[in-house]
DNA sequence: TCGGAACATTGAAGTTCATCGATACGATAG
DNA sequence: CTATCGTATCGATGAACTTCAATGTTCCGA
């Protein structure tokens, strides 16, 4: 969708390379409209102080789950805030939520950070 | 700070950990509201499509950068328009700006991505 | 000195977002 | 069944964001 400004002249169909299907790296080749959309979406879930507080209590947590009655104390934010906030962590792949009876449990969806880690990374190393 | 609720046994008085003085990561701790203001501020910078295009067409580019005239159409948005985007991501620290003649070019500022990467990844590995 | 080119800045319009108060939902205790 | 507790959702409000058109600024060539 880039090189449309030029001829195709030696290579008659490039397939794809590893790093667009696998995991595209920022900093690797121009990122295409959708790919962009992905990890802004992604992004846009985590780019608020409130949420990064947010994820790092429940990180930081015992047996590093936490319900929604351990966060608003910290954050000093109302209950329904907090719950929109994690809901938008949760939407984003960032967070998990599991119910069990009253609460609310939320721990962490390390395959997303890391996604997003090695997508930010200026090398990218590991390819999953 | 952080942890106070708990009583130190073995050691008498210890010192801020590496992370917290260096690198402070998502999921080691609670952030403190400065360190998460300071990443959301970065973060927010980068959370969004045309700027995540931008960023990953400058590191696609010959010499590793690029002026506005190479960016406005890949991006289909005006020149003002990008130039804003450029100065937000500038201002964060992601790119950097060198002013050559009339042209301005745009490079990165690999440091902060690799601070991010850090920042996100679940399992801190390298300090500094 | 004058004109043009490349880029930055300003002002405005439309949209999205963070926050709160009120309310609804589901589970448990009595 | 009723009351209560923990959460989720709804509606509204004020702020922030994206985008564009118009204008300002700086540099180079004639």
């Amino acid at each position: 969708m880039y090189g449309h400004n030029g001829t195709v002249t030696t290579q008659p169909a490039p397939p794809p390379t590893d790093t667009d299907v696998c995991c595209p790296s920022l900093t690797v080749s121009p990122l295409s409209l959708d790919d962009a959309q992905d990890f802004a979406r992604i992004l846009k879930a985590v780019a608020d102080p409130t949420r990064l507080r947010l994820v790092s209590l429940v990180a930081a947590h015992e047996q590093q789950e936490a319900c929604v009655c351990d966060l608003t104390e910290p954050v000093g934010l109302g209950q329904p805030t907090v719950s929109h906030h994690l809901k938008i962590l949760v939407d984003a792949g960032v967070l998990h939520r599991e119910k069990r009876g009253v609460w609310s449990y939320y721990s962490l969806e390390a395959t997303t950070l890391n996604r997003l880690s090695e997508f930010l990374s200026p090398t990218s190393t590991a390819h999953g």
